[in-house]
DNA sequence: ATAATAGTGTCTTTCAGACAGTATAGT
DNA sequence: ACTATACTGTCTGAAAGACACTATTAT
């Protein structure tokens, strides 16, 4: 983007004063982007008549070298020079799951100056969601194992304190990420910050439970705007194939939102997101479901 | 933030393979932050009986060097190595501001390479809300002249094409900021890009109206996130001095929604979010009004 | 008295939550 | 026939929107 061509306080033009530029000798900060890849997954039952649970899922990769060597991170890696954020998250996401047309929103920059023991890193987090099936995932470099983590983050302890002019407001939630025999526990910490008339949460990791860097604390944060986001967007329909089940997508939302919602209430909020079609899914011991679409509002 | 004690494949510890560590000589982008500081000050009327009016104002600094010199930009500066991205941001506030206690909330990271003709520069935008009594406005460094602008931001042409399968949607609005006899008008484009089933909002700047850089596009993005934010939280108090009256809190909404409210639902909605005391604002020729003040939820 | 604002009451519509009921495939 | 799910109808209460009404001060 260039600007006007007046000439500065050194008698300069704008590209005479770029010719001359030097970026200098001033230290920086590698810049990187950090993946949440969520999607949804059938769990497969026992019972011939029972419909398969749903569960949703995180893909983490495995550290093979220092720091945090063994543990388990989110997949991501540097910004290249010539590329936009977006870009980097995209090249990112297609490596590590093949798949590129897919929900992508960024979310948040984490910028502690001492996240990463090696160096300075500023990381950019991005949510991406994507229909389970068509995934392949690859193992990258740097990296020797990429694995899809069960998800589960629920508060489970309230601390509300009063005397007098000081209060405290503390919620602990655990953030529990599984795989086969592999289970991964974080705790995180929240407080309601109160300085004069403002107030703010701030949240700080209790107990990483293996998960690298902090990670656990992005992860959280992710697992909260799709929480919120889900209510007023169209975001979980990029987790269903083309064709769904209403009861299917209740699920998705239900997952996601970790509580059960009522049949008739959700099917009468998401009537006009979703398209009628004359497919039906026949399955097992029980009246078969009409099968939708989602339908664009305009 | 250190993690195990193993050693990886070339044997080394933690502390042997971060003592052996080297940075590279990747080059790296160099990172900013862009401060939205917002406020909401009377604007004084001619009639003795009125009430003064309220308008929205952004604080912008006139560019004293290439690029983009003489144009208005958002206050900002790079972040140091030792600090975090939100220290650099209150930092960056005080300078511009002297105030140090307001709302203070991070909005997005623009990293597109070619945002600045410079260098790479990624930068991420805060935005902050402070009440308008007790501010200061100093001149910064590398600007000869910081001013609050007024701000409107409105849709003015909306398209919706459908013929057969493709479908464009594009908005196009004003950004107006004035100060004096200053006024910067800037013109965005919003395209709603659908990709298979996917769809989503891109911005464009279609004219910078004056104003540096990509900042137009960042500014209507904070008010965008402002406005929503408000409906659902509780920042509009955080542009409110100690005590104010019901319809002055309505007049803060009301200026930064754009839109006229209805008194009696107004005061409904946020009747549990304000609490009364016994003064009165005696005003001029009509019936005082009472003054409130913010009640935190808990 | 009057202008301008302060403040309240209530009607309607919409929507979320709860729950009870009917319908229908596969074994 | 039975099981598990598919799908619908309706009651309730809360909240949003619209509008009309009363109250009170400084000039």
């Amino acid at each position: 983007m260039s600007c006007d061509k007046p000439r500065n306080k050194m008698g300069l033009t704008e590209e005479e004063f770029l010719a001359q530029y030097d970026s200098g000798n001033y230290e920086r900060p590698s810049v990187t982007v950090d993946m949440l890849i969520f999607t949804v997954t059938d769990v497969e039952s026992d019972n011939y008549r029972k419909l398969p649970e749903k569960a949703l899922k995180l893909l983490l990769i495995k550290r093979g070298d220092h720091p945090c060597i063994g543990q388990w991170a989110l997949p991501g890696g540097f910004v290249n020079m010539d590329e936009s954020l977006e870009e980097a998250a995209y090249r990112e996401l297609k490596e590590e799951t093949g798949v590129d047309k897919v929900y992508l929103e960024q979310l948040y920059t984490w910028g502690d100056p001492d996240r990463d023991p090696r160096t300075r890193v500023i990381s950019t987090s991005y949510l991406s969601l994507t229909d389970s099936s068509g995934l392949d995932i690859k193992a990258s470099d740097d990296a020797d194992d990429a694995r899809w983590f069960t998800v589960t983050y629920r508060v489970f302890k309230e601390q509300k304190t009063m005397d007098g002019e000081n209060k405290t407001f503390e919620r602990f939630s655990r953030l529990t990420l599984q795989h086969e025999n592999e289970t991964l526990s974080a705790v995180l910490k929240h407080t309601l910050k109160t300085e004069g008339r403002l107030s703010r949460w701030e949240t700080s990791i209790e107990d990483p439970g293996g998960i690298a860097f902090d990670h656990a604390r992005i992860i959280a944060y992710g697992i909260e705007r799709l929480r919120n986001k889900i209510e007023y967007t169209d975001i979980a329909f990029s987790l269903m194939p083309r064709y769904f089940t209403l009861t299917e997508l209740q699920q998705v939302y239900e997952v996601i939102l970790d509580k059960e919602l009522l049949k008739a209430n959700f099917r009468r909020k998401i009537a006009n997101r979703v398209e009628e079609t004359n497919r039906y899914k026949k399955d097992a011991g029980h009246r078969p479901s009409k099968l939708y679409t989602y339908r664009q509002e305009f």
